[in-house]
Order: structure tokens, then C-alpha cells, then sequence
DNA sequence: GTAAACCTTGATCCGCGGTACAAGGTCAAG
DNA sequence: CTTGACCTTGTACCGCGGATCAAGGTTTAC
């Protein structure tokens, strides 16, 4: 399997599958007589893992510090699962700010139908934003 | 004024300044015969509502566009309020899809917890995350 | 034999909001 | 007169996850 098939297969561009590569994330294929990689079917499961790593939130780092300790001979789930941990803190804490962005955006719509475009000046820039 | 005057008064670094004068956000300041810059307090007002519509979510960019209306004599509330609708739209969005990853995650934790890390095997790299 | 479609490497660029560094000019205090 | 704190410009760099381009080699189909 050629890297092109291979691209079309999991959906991802070429490019983005030697990224993968230059990253660590994905191993050093083995080449044709005129340097083509040709893949097998286990590099469609490891960029399924990926895939399933980015959806969970995971960064390309991340998830070549668990590949890399499963390369190392490793059972790496209590690695996983402490990523998960703070990858749901992460989460919350963004969940929570960007709720409070949007109470803050809320009433700032609230005053935009408050004030009158009028009564705008330049030295404010704009009434709504600093009212 | 000079710029680390006013950078020590709004807490900014000086560097910062220079860089939103780059991008538009700050007219040119008048400079001293040294080429020193010179503030006055207008520029606090400007640094402000920087800030402000920093807090508020909008880009450096969107922030130059109503810089750049009113600049031109417009009253920009409109557009701003525009902004900030658009921007309302995108953090529901991102609420809705961090919550959906909230779920997730908890489910890989239970996951977690359920699964036996004897079991897991190579192929799968990491079975929290491919079960 | 030639054109299209594939593959190779290496380098550069994107948005975002700055931060850091280099190499130099200026100014006030001691 | 020197030291240190300030200022100037220009340039390059950070994380993140790739995208894009350039310049070429290979393979397949007609």
C-alpha cells in the first residue's frame, strides 16, 4: 500500500500522514526499490488511534508520549489514563471561562439595545463595548 | 508619556505597545526629538478598550476594524454589535462541542476504571482510548 | 513517447498574540 | 566619564497541526 491509497483509505491527506511520521508518531515504513513507503495494515490502526487520541482531546505530543512508551515495551494506561485526567480539568475550566465570556457577551447585546448609536463618541470608540 | 510609562501604568510590556501600533490598533504617537514616543491619556482610553474588547473575545483584528470605522468617521456600534452576536454564536458552539468532549472523557475515565491493563494489547497501543 | 498521476525531499508559510533578541542611540545620576 | 536605565529599529521565534510550494524522479495508460 502506497502512501496515496493509504491517504485516501483513512481520509487524511499525504502530506499530513509524513507529518505524522517526521513526529514520531507513526514508524518508519518500509520503502519500495525507488523509495516509495509502502504501509500495511497496521499503520491503518495506528493513525485509527490517532484519530481516536486527537477526538479526545489529546495533542500530537501527547499522544507520542503513549506510543513511545508502548514502543518501550510498556503497558501505557495508567500514562492514558492520567492524560485523561487533567485533559477533562482543561476542559472544564474552559467549559467554565467560556461560559462566563458568554454571560459577559449576553449582557453586552443587552446594552447594545440599551444605547443609542448616537450618543456614541469617539473617545470611546464604542459605548457598547466600554459602557 | 514615554512607552514604559504608559506600560508600567496599564501593565503591558512595552514590546506590546509597539506591536498594536504595528497592527493599526494605535495611531502613530508623536515622537520626541530624540524619536522618543510621546502619550498622552488618550492613549489609555485606546489601551483600555483594547482590553476591553480583548475580554469581550474579539481578535486583534475585528478590534482594528471598529478602530478602523470610527477612524473614518463612522459610528461603529453596528458592526460591533455585529461582532459581537457572531461571537455569541461561536462560544455556544464551543460550549456544545466542550461539553460533547466532557462526555467523552468522563467515558474513557470510566472506562479506565473498568478495564484491566493486563489485557491491553500492542496492536491497540492503548485500549482506554481504542475500546 | 508522452502525458497524467503518482512518489520523493526539503523548505516555507498559515493564524493568533505576542515575546525575545540584536545592535545601537539617549539620558540622568554619581 | 562612566554606568545603568531607558529608548530605537529590525528580525526571528513560540505552540499547534498541519498546508503549500518547489523541483524533481517514477510509474501507468494510452
Amino acid at each position: 500500500m502506497l502512501i496515496g491509497q493509504l491517504a485516501d483509505t483513512v481520509g487524511l491527506p499525504s502530506q499530513t500522514i509524513r507529518f505524522y511520521e517526521r513526529r514520531g508518531l507513526l514508524p518508519e515504513p518500509v520503502r519500495g526499490v525507488n523509495g516509495y513507503r509502502i504501509y500495511d495494515e497496521s499503520t491503518l490502526t495506528r493513525l485509527n488511534f490517532i484519530h481516536t487520541a486527537q477526538a479526545a482531546g489529546l495533542t500530537l505530543a501527547e499522544i507520542g508520549s503513549i506510543i513511545d512508551l508502548r514502543a518501550d515495551g510498556n503497558v501505557p494506561c495508567a500514562h492514558v489514563a492520567s492524560l485523561i485526567d487533567s485533559k477533562l480539568v482543561d476542559v472544564r475550566t474552559r467549559i467554565r471561562s467560556l461560559g462566563a465570556l458568554e454571560a459577559e457577551l449576553e449582557e453586552v447585546i443587552e446594552r447594545s439595545h440599551r444605547l443609542d448609536p448616537a450618543d456614541c463618541t469617539d473617545a470611546d470608540i464604542c459605548h457598547i463595548l466600554t459602557g
